[in-house]
DNA sequence: ACGATTACTGACTCATCGGTCATTTACATC
DNA sequence: GATGTAAATGACCGATGAGTCAGTAATCGT
């Protein structure tokens, strides 16, 4: 250590820290994202977000109002490129519907499920009380947009006779609730419990599909 | 307001508190239990649950021994019913295996997900990472033991040919997930987002038996 | 090289909340 | 009614952490 730090003073000119206006914003977001997933709102200390992200709190002041401003704008920046993976044409492909479901759900898993964005999933359900008007939003952006796109393959599918006539409303649910919850789960519970418990993706998607198209096979 | 508070000094000898040994810790878990799920652990100050339960702040401390002890006690109390409620003898019955599903479903949220120890399971995705003990304490004494009842049903109505062969670990993941995502749900962003989102749970639950049913269906 | 600019720091304040304990008071017993 | 006891109180303490700001130093323009 201490040789790091002389190191640090003897070298030529290296700065105690640098001028990067253009990457804190991003860089704090994503420590917040970071911490707030894993530890939740209230027991997560801005100092700690702050030296996660490479800088003094005060610097973070110099970027957000404070703590509640800077979980809104980690939820909204974070979300729209949660929105914007999922559109992505598939509702209006030629494939067969069946083709159109194993995209959807695998394309959510790798696209979302995977990723840390679902962690704001397992936030939102922490928050959602504390925030109801974060909650309201997470609702409108993203549940209803990706149930309407799987209610949308599945209305086509039962247009085309591929698949038999149900409650696509009450299946989108059904059908929804695996993949989420496992988002969930592998942020909170998952984790603590050793890997032995958690299903492969590929095994778990795989099931789930061949689930679904029996229940939706006509005849 | 003078006049109730005059009221009660007039009274004949109206106490300003009883002494109840026997029913506080009930009421502070039962307050606690309210607060923690609404909430969430860290956002939830003592003050408040003591208030809730009718006593002050030190009566509190006469029963825990602090906020994480009376928290451990509300979660391992708490379990206690919900394993019980559980066991249920459905395994051992002689119905027919489709039947012993549906009792399994719609028991499962008459007795758990419609009540208010559904909200553990929200406090456990919420905590779990603060928590880590208690999460494998809620995934060993609850989750797998719950796994185990649906994994027993599926596996005898394989044996006798009602059903037929599939992957048992994934099946139950699978269509344990919908009632537990509902459930989690009815404590978070459910409540936020006005109740014509939320699906009746007759109509949720018949869904899934019948397209459970369908992915069990042999031939 | 040398200001001028401003991104950045970290020591500070102050409100909050977990936890303590000396005091108060309900109530059982005689 | 008097007395002993223990259940309950609420003022208090100390730690913690959100938010502030006077000062520091990196970088740019000349």
């Amino acid at each position: 250590m201490p040789a790091i730090a002389q190191t640090r003073q003897k070298s030529p000119r290296q700065p105690r820290w640098e001028r990067r206006k253009e990457s804190r914003h991003a860089e704090l977001i994503d420590a917040a994202l970071e911490l707030f997933v894993a530890r939740g709102y209230a027991a997560t200390r801005l100092e700690d977000i702050a030296a996660r992200a490479g800088v003094s709190k005060g610097t973070l002041y110099l970027y957000f109002a404070g703590k509640e401003e800077l979980f809104k704008a980690l939820v909204s920046e974070t979300i729209v490129p949660l929105i914007q993976s999922f559109g992505e044409g598939i509702a209006r492909s030629r494939a067969p519907s069946d083709e159109l479901l194993r995209r959807f759900f695998f394309g959510w898993w790798s696209k979302v499920g995977a990723t840390r964005l679902s962690g704001i999933a397992k936030m939102m359900v922490a928050e959602a009380h504390n925030f109801p008007d974060m909650a309201r939003f997470f609702q409108e952006e993203v549940i209803t947009p990706a149930s309407r796109v799987l209610a949308a393959i599945l209305e086509r599918g039962i247009a085309s006779r591929e698949f038999r006539p149900l409650d696509v409303e009450v299946a989108v649910n059904l059908w929804m609730a695996p993949i989420a919850l496992k988002a969930i789960w592998s942020h909170s519970i998952g984790p603590c419990c050793g890997p032995e418990l958690t299903i492969e993706p590929d095994r778990f998607l795989g099931a789930h599909l061949e689930f679904v198209l029996r229940a939706l096979a006509p005849g």
